[in-house]
DNA sequence: CCTTGACTTTGAGTTAACTCAAACCCATAT
DNA sequence: ATATGGGTTTGAGTTAACTCAAAGTCAAGG
């Protein structure tokens, strides 16, 4: 549990060096202490900072709401309320989330059990999918590309 | 149980008319047939096709993966063990999604729990937030900007 | 002394997935 | 006949969140 380098960390938690400097820069992280020769230490309690961070980003809390807590946590008491009720929004948005992936996962599982039947093989129309699919595809001789053609 | 235009579509789905027609574009859709002057019409198949593509994207199954099945579905029975096993690629990936907000879920539950039992208030220094947030943004005066300056 | 390797900063580039703007067409209501 | 409202296409712009490149510093090993 000792101090660890910007290499240890991102090591550690599997995230991107770069990452852990933009989130410095942006303020989602304080400015690190530093060593005699400028580079990067982590302490646990940083370490702890930025693993619940790097936790909350990967559910998909958004860097700014992140960001809010800091600047709302920085006003002291008289934010206690507003900060409750912004991790309350954020467990909601997360149960939403969750719900829209389970409805996600049930359609997938049927599917699947149609496939593990033979159903889907046997009859070509469920689901309209391989007339949809031709639809989709068949003038599409000239190779379009997955991607638009964004910028050149 | 009509057809519809873009417009009845998208509310039906609450969906921005641009990104169905941007679904159309890169083949997530088919082309959609057309009225007389030349503006779509959805018919149920294509409206379940449409229903089934937003449900998935609204989980984080990528634009990519949803072409492949398609791709995948015009090239007929020789895919059937491929498409099966992409479904449940994504299942798995969707679980995984759900463990992780899970966990953030009761992480914040937990630190709710501490605002409303007013140790939060009590003891400043839990998980030392406001010690980080302080550091965070204790020499921030020069008012930083939430986003880095990107592009000018 | 020189090289190596880990770090640093700054600004710019990338990616996925939209989202919009501009210029246009067409049918209907005033 | 003209204004309004809904659609159309094309290419370009936007957004969030990284991710990388270039050029530099520094300490340790040979």
């Amino acid at each position: 549990m000792a101090d660890l380098s910007i290499t240890e960390l991102s090591n550690k938690f599997n995230i991107n060096q770069n990452t852990i400097r933009y989130y410095e820069r942006i303020g989602l992280i304080p400015k690190v202490p530093r060593k005699s020769n400028g580079n990067r230490y982590y302490d646990n309690k940083m370490q702890a900072w930025i693993e619940m961070i790097l936790c909350l980003r990967h559910s998909g809390v958004s860097v700014e709401v992140l960001y809010e807590y800091v600047e709302l946590l920085q006003q002291g008491d008289a934010t206690l309320d507003t900060r409750e009720q912004l991790l309350k929004d954020q467990v909601d948005m997360l149960v939403e989330k969750q719900k829209s992936i389970q409805v996600s996962i049930d359609r997938l599982n049927h599917k699947i059990s149609l496939y593990e039947s033979g159903e889907i093989k046997q009859n070509k129309s469920y689901f309209d999918e391989y007339q949809i699919a031709n639809d989709i595809l068949k003038d599409n001789e000239m190779k379009r590309k997955f991607k638009e053609p964004n910028n050149y």
